[in-house]
DNA sequence: TTATCATATTAGCAATACCTAATATGTGTG
DNA sequence: CACACATATTAGGTATTGCTAATATGATAA
């Protein structure tokens, strides 16, 4: 099928379009953690960092959980875990595909 | 080994961000076309679809070769193609998975 | 060489996205 | 209840990105 509205893939592809949010996505690839566990393994500022946590949630890849006061995050499913693994993967061959095989002069 | 750095990265993802560099990108994923076949697949103009297909050069996304007066994009390799109908599976599981498991009130 | 067509580049404006600081909400604890 | 702590939201200024229109480059063909 793979029926998708190029707008809610937008959405989607969003979500990996920034460095603090990558960031995010690597830090609770494999475990959940909670904002302020987060926050700190970034360092970066609570607000921003809730602010693209919200935005990651919105664009479906990650969920958060809430447990007393805390509220731990964690990437969806393991389908955005093996796509954040694949972005290595891709760019890894990217890169050695331009450092072995073009010339460039700049 | 997969060891990228962060910025790179970045300049890698950077290229999926955008909703006409998707389309272009879905456009040229079977076979390379020139940039008038693309501008006139996306309705886009010329100006613009040709700053998109830099920045996705860039990116390392695409390669071109120039043809007498005309210049073919391609995506640039295997991989990156696979990726790209990755992000499809993905983002349809997705919408399955918030469709099904989740009541959402508003 | 001149004209024409395909593509690239530039400049300036318009729209988006981001960040910080302040404030609000919500949950547990004394 | 009052307080402390974790997280979310809002407002605003600032920076980044994208668009259009104009112009430049580069290649072919007459």
């Amino acid at each position: 099928m793979l029926k998708v509205d190029i707008d809610t893939k937008m959405k989607f592809m969003h979500g990996f379009s920034h460095k603090t949010r990558i960031q995010i996505l690597e830090s609770i690839k494999e475990d959940e953690k909670t904002v302020s566990q987060i926050v700190e393994d970034l360092n970066g500022n609570q607000s921003n960092i809730s602010q693209h946590l919200a935005c990651l949630k919105g664009c479906g890849l990650i969920v958060g959980r809430q447990d007393g006061k805390y509220v731990y995050y964690r990437v969806r499913n393991q389908l955005v875990r093996e796509l954040l693994t694949m972005f290595d993967v891709v760019l890894e061959d990217v890169q050695n595909d331009v450092a072995c095989c073009e010339n460039h002069i700049d």
